[in-house]
Order: structure tokens, then C-alpha cells, then sequence
DNA sequence: TTTATGTCTACAGAGTTTTGAAGATTTGCA
DNA sequence: TGCAAATCTTCAAAACTCTGTAGACATAAA
């Protein structure tokens, strides 16, 4: 079996995991998964995205640029404007699970509080 | 309306997509996708999981560490070795969502491809 | 004590984000 | 038409964060 080593020889196709990796690195941004969430109820304009975000008007395209270049969003131009979209409507049930995930992470952390509580006031 | 901003007051809870973003950067990493791709088959001492990304142990001690964190896995120790297990099986169905996501990525690149080859031999 | 395994620390190099200014595109209007 | 306003994008420098590497440290077993 080989070990397939994390660089392969360059001129290779990237391996899967790398793949996985860039694409999980583009939601690696709070203002990206703000954005992405704000597309799970319909395209918006690059204007509305930066008030809702606070971003400079140039960070906002910029974070924009980074999404659509791995494939998450797409746009179309109207006017002066341009509104975007999420291109896979399968990148809201990703958020949706990383959502339960830290749910149940956080419910952990609540019960640990409750035991530390207990232990100053002990005996039921 | 408040537009929620992006950093809110200092000493505030994180807000969520904050968590979220850190959460997705851990798996922004490809040796760290990897591991998990691992343990997706049963626990692995840090010794297999080197070998198996060609990594410093040091360095994958870190990549580890770093996925501890974020609550992504956790270990037990059994004689000099430490043995490394997901947390929450629910990580493997969000790296399933990302492989069908890509999947339909590289599905719409063979089709462009296609098309550009149809254009040097027209007429079908 | 010595060997086997992992973890921790520190830091240089690589990569990412922020910021501000300049450039592009479309529209509206004199 | 020609100009100005509105909306985005691009560029480049500075600030910041992450990663790889190497060595010291810790722990368990022989």
C-alpha cells in the first residue's frame, strides 16, 4: 500500500484532499459564511452584501472573488449593480451541519459549566 | 434592522459565522482533511497518521492540536503511542457534502471542456 | 538508563486580509 | 454626444496569520 504522501511529484492532478482543503479554506472567513448566509434567502447585490457585512466596498468584491473562484457563488450584472447568488444550493446543508456540529460542542461546554457549578454547591 | 457587523464589541460573545469560519478554516488544511479521511476508518496512532501524510511528527502533532481545538477529535494514550478518533461522526458527512459538491464542479469543467473540443471539429 | 512516541516552543518564510487609491462599466441627463 | 454619478473591480503595500522545521522536553516501557 502506498503511503500517499501529502506532495505528490508537480505537474500531478492535485490530490482529493487538497481539493477539499482549498474549498473548506474559502469558508474559512467569517464575512464569507456571513455572506453565504445571507444567499440562502436570494441573490444579492454586492452593495447590500458590504452593508451587512461592513466590509470596504473593495474587500467585499474581493471576498466575492475568492467564492466564485472556487465555484460557490455566481452573478449577474443589472444596471450599475451586480447581484450574486450561491451557484450549489448543497453549500447550505454544509453550513446547516457545521451549524449542528458546534451546537453539539457547545452543549458540552454548558453541561462541563453545570459540573463545575455542582462541585462548589455538592451533595443534591 | 441592525446590519450586523462584522466585529461586534469586544468581550461580546463570538457571533456565529465567527465559529463557523473558524471551524472551516481547521479544515482548510490538506494534511488535516486527510487525517480525518483516516480516522473516517477507526482510530490511528499519530505514528500511522505521519506516515500516512509524510509529515514531522512534530508538524502533525500541530495539525492535530489545532483539530483538538476545535473539537474535531480526541485521543487516548496506550503505552508510548497516542491514538487519535473523530469526535462526531456528523464531521464525515460534511466532508461528503464538500466531495459531491466538487464532484459536480469538475463534472461542469469536463462539459466546458468538451465544448471547446466540438468547436475545432464543428458541424456533428 | 535507554528507547520509543508524542508534544511544545520559537522563528523564518509563505500566504492571507485589510486598506486606500485608481480603473472600469453602466446609466441618466444636460 | 459628452459628462457626472453610481456601483463594482483591480491593484499594490502594509499588517497580520499560518505553516514547516528543528530542537528541547515529557512520558511510558524495556
Amino acid at each position: 500500500m502506498s503511503p500517499a504522501p501529502l506532495e505528490p511529484a508537480s505537474g500531478e492532478p492535485p490530490p482529493i484532499f487538497r481539493l477539499k482543503a482549498d474549498f473548506f479554506r474559502v469558508l474559512g472567513h467569517p464575512a464569507r459564511v456571513r455572506i453565504l448566509e445571507l444567499l440562502r434567502d436570494g441573490e444579492r447585490s454586492v452593495g447590500e452584501l458590504q452593508a451587512a457585512t461592513g466590509l470596504e466596498s473593495s474587500g467585499t468584491s474581493q471576498h466575492l472573488t475568492a467564492m466564485r473562484r472556487q465555484g460557490l457563488v455566481e452573478s449577474r450584472r443589472a444596471g450599475t449593480s451586480v447581484f450574486y447568488r450561491a451557484k450549489d444550493p448543497r453549500i447550505f446543508q454544509l453550513l446547516e451541519i457545521a451549524k449542528q456540529i458546534l451546537a453539539g460542542r457547545l452543549e458540552e461546554t454548558r453541561e462541563l459549566l453545570g459540573d463545575l457549578a455542582a462541585e462548589d454547591a455538592p451533595r443534591s
